[in-house]
DNA sequence: TCTGGGGTCCTAGGACCC
DNA sequence: TCTGGGGTCCTAGGACCC
C-alpha cells in the first residue's frame, strides 16, 4: 500500500475529553476526585461516569437503581449542562492559545490544525500536541485523550487508541500499524450498516479497507462520505476542518429602526430592551461579557443621543443590563421628541472563561441569572430564538407592525419574566421547573 | 400538441454522529 | 451491545420549467 511519503503533510489534532461530564463535576468539586461519579440523575439513567465508576461496572444508560446496586458508594448527580458548556468553551480557548484553526466539533471534542506552526513554537508537532494536552489538564483539572495524525479520520483513530489520558501520534508512514487490528466499524463515520456491508465484501479491518484500490471503491458503489474516509485512511487530507469563529470580538452592536416614529416612552424602552437582549445572546454565544454598555436613541430628525455606562462587574445578563440602562434612560429620553430607532453597544468584552475563573465565588444573584440564561440559550438552540424572552421586551416582541416581523407569534413564546422582580421560577414546559 | 434532454428545487429516507 | 433524542450529510426521486 502506498501511503504518504511525508509524516505530516498536514498535522491535525483531535482532543477528546475523558468522561467529560463526570470530569467537569470533579473539576468543580475536588472532593469528588477518586470517587465513582455518575451524571444523569434527572433522567434516571447514567449519562456519563468517571473511570472509577466504569471500573465498578457502571455503564452508559444503566438505570440509577442498578447503579446503586453494583456501586453503592457512587455519587450520582443531575446533569448540569451550563457548567459543561462553560468547561467546553474553556477547552476551546486553551487550544486557541496554540492555533486559531480549530473546529469545535462537540461539547467534549475538537479538531485543530497545527500545520505550519513548528516555526512559531520552535518545536515538533508532537511537542506542540503535548503542550496543549498539558495546559488542558493543568487549567481545567481533568484529562483529555489527544491524537495527532495527517487528517481528521486518523487523528480520531489516534485519540481513541489510548484512553483515558492518552497521547498517540500517527505519522502517515505508520498508519498501517494502527489500522491492522482495528475493526472497520470502529472508524469514525462507518456505522453498523456499512460495516456489515464491508464484512460481506471480505473487508474486516480498517487496513483491509485502506488497502483496496480506487477501482474497487468505485465498483462497490460507496457514497461520497465513505470514499473520503477511504482516502483519509490512506493518509490523504480530504476532510476540511469546519472552522469555528473566534470568540474574542471587540464589541457587539444591536439596533433597530421602527416606523412610525414615536415618543411613547414604554415602547421606545421596550425596543431598547429587545436590542439589549439580542446583544446579550450574541455575547454569550461568544462566551464574552461586557464591561461597558452604551445605548442611544435616534430621533426622527436623524440626530442621536446616547450614554456610555461602565459596569462594576462584566455582564452578559440582559435583566441586569436592562435595569442599569433603565436607571439612566431618562438622562437621554425626552417626552417631547419622537424617536425612530434605538441601539445598544456592548464593548470592552472579556472572555467569560477568564472572568469566571473565580466563577463559583461570584455573587449568588447574578450567578443564578447566568444559569437561567444559559438554559434559555440551550432552549433557543433547540427550539429557535426567542422561545423565551424577558418581560420588558414583551411589547417589542408582540408588536410586529412596528418592527416588520411576522404577525404570528408561536405558542411556545411564553412570557416568563413578570415585570422585573428579582427571583423567579421559570415554568419552561419542556424541562419542568427551572430556577 | 408531442417528444426529449437538462437544469433547479424540494422532500423523504438512510446512515451516522454525539 | 443496548438505551435515546437531536442534528447533519448524502442520495434518489418527483415536480416543474425551459
Amino acid at each position: 500500500m502506498q501511503f504518504s511519503v511525508r509524516s505530516f503533510p498536514r498535522a491535525i489534532l483531535h482532543v477528546d475529553g475523558d468522561a467529560f461530564f463526570a470530569s467537569c463535576e470533579v473539576a468543580r468539586n475536588p472532593r469528588l476526585r477518586g470517587k465513582p461519579v455518575v451524571t444523569g440523575k434527572e433522567r434516571n439513567i447514567a449519562a456519563s461516569m468517571s473511570y472509577e465508576a466504569k471500573r465498578r461496572g457502571v455503564t452508559r444508560g444503566m438505570p440509577i437503581g442498578e447503579i446503586r446496586r453494583v456501586c453503592p458508594d457512587a455519587v450520582i448527580l443531575p446533569s448540569d449542562y451550563e457548567t459543561y458548556s462553560l468547561y467546553s468553551r474553556r477547552m476551546y480557548e486553551i487550544v486557541r492559545r496554540f492555533t486559531p484553526t480549530i473546529e469545535e466539533y462537540s461539547i467534549d471534542e475538537c479538531f485543530a490544525d497545527l500545520t505550519g506552526l513548528r516555526r512559531l513554537h520552535k518545536t515538533s508537532y508532537e511537542n506542540i500536541a503535548a503542550a496543549i494536552k498539558k495546559e488542558l489538564a493543568r487549567d481545567l483539572g481533568m484529562t483529555f485523550s489527544v491524537g495527532l495524525g495527517p487528517n481528521k479520520v486518523i487523528a480520531k483513530v489516534a485519540s481513541k487508541f489510548a484512553k483515558p489520558d492518552g497521547f498517540t501520534i500517527i505519522p502517515a508512514k505508520k498508519i498501517h500499524r494502527f489500522l491492522a487490528d482495528l475493526p472497520v466499524g470502529k472508524i469514525w463515520g462507518i456505522g453498523g450498516s456499512t460495516s456489515a456491508y464491508l464484512n460481506k465484501l471480505g473487508v474486516i479491518t480498517a487496513l483491509d479497507f485502506a488497502s483496496k484500490d480506487r477501482l474497487w471503491i468505485e465498483q462497490s458503489r460507496f457514497s461520497k462520505p465513505y470514499r473520503e474516509i477511504w482516502q483519509e485512511l490512506r493518509g490523504d487530507f480530504v476532510l476540511e476542518l469546519e472552522l469555528s469563529p473566534r470568540r474574542d470580538i471587540g464589541s457587539i452592536i444591536k439596533s433597530r429602526t421602527f416606523t412610525p416614529p414615536t415618543a411613547d416612552r414604554a415602547f421606545v424602552f421596550s425596543q431598547l430592551s429587545k436590542n439589549i437582549e439580542n446583544a446579550c445572546i450574541r455575547a454569550r454565544e461568544h462566551g464574552m461579557r461586557a464591561k461597558v454598555v452604551a445605548f442611544y436613541l435616534r430621533t426622527s430628525e436623524f440626530s442621536h443621543k446616547g450614554l456610555e455606562l461602565c459596569l462594576a462587574v462584566p455582564l452578559a445578563v440582559p435583566t441586569e443590563i436592562i435595569k442599569i440602562v433603565g436607571n439612566n434612560f431618562d438622562k437621554v429620553y425626552r417626552s417631547t421628541i419622537r424617536y425612530r430607532a434605538t441601539g445598544v453597544v456592548l464593548s470592552s468584552l472579556v472572555a467569560s472563561g477568564a472572568a469566571t475563573l473565580d466563577l463559583f465565588g461570584e455573587t449568588g444573584r447574578i450567578e443564578g441569572m447566568r444559569t437561567v440564561f444559559d438554559t434559555i440559550d440551550m432552549l433557543d438552540r433547540r427550539y429557535g430564538k426567542h422561545t423565551v424572552f424577558v418581560g420588558s421586551s414583551a411589547v417589542a416582541m408582540a408588536e410586529p407592525q412596528h418592527t416588520g416581523e411576522r404577525a404570528s407569534i408561536p405558542d411556545r413564546r411564553r412570557h416568563l419574566f413578570k415585570g422585573e422582580s428579582k427571583r423567579q421560577h421559570l415554568n419552561i414546559p419542556f424541562l419542568g421547573k427551572v430556577k
